[in-house]
DNA sequence: ATGCCCCCGCCACGGGGA
């Protein structure tokens, strides 16, 4: 079984691109992030007639996240159960369905903006609130993942120039531990292979020429519990997405499991 | 060449991204 993650930055800009990758690639389940469209914009009719259902959690121009399938989809679940508020209100950030013998959650991680600001600090309470949602099927026997833009980058290899990010979100310690709490909660990173250079960087700003410079970092992450693991063959980002006009600016991060 | 930001909502430009 072949399975992604993607945040796409506007699934209805990225329509085309998102069709032809997905029969090129032959990916059977993906997850996607940055939607940004409500859910009755969201192109199901598209997607089926390429044999894909879709779980969706979107509610307008910001933010969205979906599964996708051709191997089955069922008991979905919208929403990150016990999550935090922002504004008032749940933003469209993750929705979990099984696929077949596995179950996945695409996430879209609160960005956090500024440390310091409230955004942040939101931020770090949805990883707490997705490590206890996650805890039991983390523990559990059947291959499961969370799949996402988790918006931390796990360690100073996983950005281009530690540097630069110095007192940013992204990679504070703060951050980096609320990851370390999903590890102990008995999952771990699913780290691909890059396509080309020394790292499996997933973004590039759009910017100063970062995709050809390779200013890059690693945050949209793959982690499985143990039996996910297990049925690792093999995991690589797929940076040839990242080229040519109408890209986003993340590439897929592609799994592919013995299930 | 992978090439100097792009998306949305909305019709002008600001907010968000990281």
């Amino acid at each position: 079984m072949r399975i992604a993650t993607w945040n796409v930055n506007s699934i209805t800009a990225r329509l085309p691109r998102l069709l032809a990758w997905l029969e090129s690639s032959g990916t059977d389940v993906l997850c996607i992030q940055e939607t940004k469209c409500g859910e009755d914009a969201f192109p199901f009719e598209e997607l089926r007639a390429l044999g894909y259902e879709a779980a969706v959690n979107a509610d307008g121009r910001w933010n969205g996240v979906a599964v996708i399938s051709r191997v089955g989809l069922a008991d979905v679940v919208k929403g990150l159960p016990g999550g935090p508020d922002y504004d008032g209100s749940q933003e469209p950030r993750a929705v979990s369905a099984t696929c077949g013998p596995v179950r996945v959650w695409s996430v879209y991680v609160p960005n956090g903006r500024e440390v310091g600001h409230d955004h942040y600090a939101y931020k770090l309470h949805w990883l707490e609130s997705l490590r206890d949602a996650v805890a039991v099927d983390a523990a559990g026997e059947r291959p499961f993942a969370v799949l996402g833009d988790f918006n931390v980058a796990p360690t100073d290899e996983d950005v281009y120039d530690p540097s630069v990010f110095e007192g940013a979100t992204h990679v504070t310690p703060a951050e980096r531990a609320a990851l370390g709490a999903l590890r102990d909660a008995g999952l771990s990173d699913v780290v691909p292979r890059p396509l080309k250079y020394d790292r499996p960087y997933t973004y590039w700003d759009y910017r100063q020429l970062c995709f050809p410079k390779n200013r890059g970092m690693r945050i949209d992450l793959v982690y499985g519990n143990a039996p996910f693991a297990k049925a690792r063959q093999d995991a690589y980002v797929d940076r040839e997405e990242r080229k040519g006009k109408g890209a986003s600016d993340h590439a897929p991060v592609v799994v592919d499991l013995d299930v």
